[in-house]
DNA sequence: TGTACATCAGTGAACGCGCGTTCACTGATGTAC
DNA sequence: TGTACATCAGTGAACGCGCGTTCACTGATGTAC
């Protein structure tokens, strides 16, 4: 690494100055530019020449803002996470109140408009790894975004779900993980509130997991086109699984 | 359209002559070759030239067996979807008999089981679509192959499930896309038995439905790793929807 | 059984393409004294 | 306020690469009479 080494990697000391500004702006414009990019062609149309041709640069110049194309997807990915779990969460708020199962079928609602209003960049996150590709280490957690509201809704089950017996193996799994993990303790806290019993949170851990995996499914199913030529409408199907849920949860529907 | 063009599309007219018999087992060659790359790189490593190298053969001669590399991966996703729907009806044959509660969970694993020995066929057919790639016609019906054991297990509701209320509306859909459609009746009645009443293949289909977005769902999130780092075993997440479900659809149990 | 012909598998050279990335550089902008 | 220097954005040429696909061809295999 000799000092000609452009600072890709290492972020702004001054956030405030103009010429910081100005780079940020540029990062962003080459994020956009990507993104028009992997909406018309998937992720392999994502090209740093192609990027820099459409915004009137020459290639190399990419590459004082991002180390190399593995960064600019890396950035797409974390931007496309923290999105989806922040129409979530507004959707969480904007519903803060209502009664438990209601707000169960918004924030699916929520999620599910975000992936249909932008397949590509759902994809990116949940559909086939980008080959060759490998996570930085934060987006593990990252990934986990959308999921905290979930925990929220569900841990309002009056009763302990477990009674049911179907779900009494996963929630005593979600009881343990918590109990051996202070960061998921406190990542669950967020949501559920600090006095929320260790039962009322494993309850919350496995139902979110639950709902993930049903909308997830749901939406994945719709967004890539299978469900071509077939008489229903998506969001009947994905209403009949969060109705279900709730029921199964005995959440509070008044 | 010359006489020289290969006629890679064009069935053979004798399958049991040597020069056909050697034909499909080049063909069978190639697309083994294909799937040891996909396994590898994703997609985009499917690359014709490389294949010709890995077979020991010039790269046009592929072109005697497949008019262009999008005609290889039809062939790849055919195949696939086949062989998808091919391992969850081995295990309705096994599990025949058996309380539908039972066979629900043994079609579930049998799908989760055949997309974690290969998961890169997997995501070839349920993850992001190939770009640039366009599905011929065909693909659409054979999407739907490993559905018809679920709506067979699930016709046999003893009463209809609808009247919990959430399922209602979905079941109204699949009901009236069956009467609309013949072909869809005939399919349908293939696994439900041909004596089998409007009311319980409506309910079957949709069914069906819910369970193949919650197997997907689940089995798509653990494939792509999105449960990294948490605490659960993803066969007590599968176990617990399909149990759930069978609940939801009274299936029998004993 | 032999001969003439048609069919087919496979080759090697060549096409144009776009890609990620490196390198040495120019000129503009900011900063320290 | 002016001057000397450091930092930074961006350029143009060049690298090697692998890709899909076309073309005119050679030689082997099958087929009709």
């Amino acid at each position: 690494m000799t000092s000609r080494t452009p600072k890709a990697t290492a972020p702004p000391r001054t956030p405030s100055s103009p010429r910081d500004r100005y780079r940020e702006q540029t990062r962003a414009e080459i994020k956009q530019t990507a993104l028009a990019q992997l909406a018309e062609g998937g992720v392999e149309a994502v090209a740093l020449t192609r990027i820099a041709k459409a915004m009137g640069l020459s290639g190399p110049a990419l590459y004082r803002y991002f180390a190399g194309r593995d960064e600019l997807l890396s950035a797409l990915i974390r931007d496309a996470y923290d999105d989806a779990a922040a129409a979530v969460e507004t959707a969480r708020q904007s519903c803060a109140g209502r009664p438990a199962a209601v707000q169960l079928t918004a924030l699916a609602d929520a999620f599910r408009a975000w992936a249909l209003a932008q397949p590509h960049r759902y994809l990116l996150i949940a559909g086939s790894p980008v080959a060759g590709y490998q996570a930085p280490p934060d987006t593990v957690d990252r990934a986990r975004g959308a999921l905290g509201p979930f925990v929220g809704v569900l841990a309002t089950s009056p009763r302990p779900a477990a009674e049911s017996g179907a779900d009494a193996p996963l929630i005593a799994e979600m009881s343990a993980w918590a109990a051996a993990t202070p960061a998921v303790r406190e990542w669950a806290a967020r949501y559920t509130g600090a006095e929320a019993s260790p039962e009322a949170v494993a309850t919350g851990l496995a139902g979110a997991l639950l709902a993930w995996a049903q909308v997830h499914g749901t939406v994945s199913l719709e967004v890539t086109g299978q469900f071509t030529g077939m008489g229903h409408d998506p969001a009947a199907l994905l209403h009949a699984q969060t109705e279900a849920l709730a029921e199964r949860f005995r959440l509070a529907r008044e």
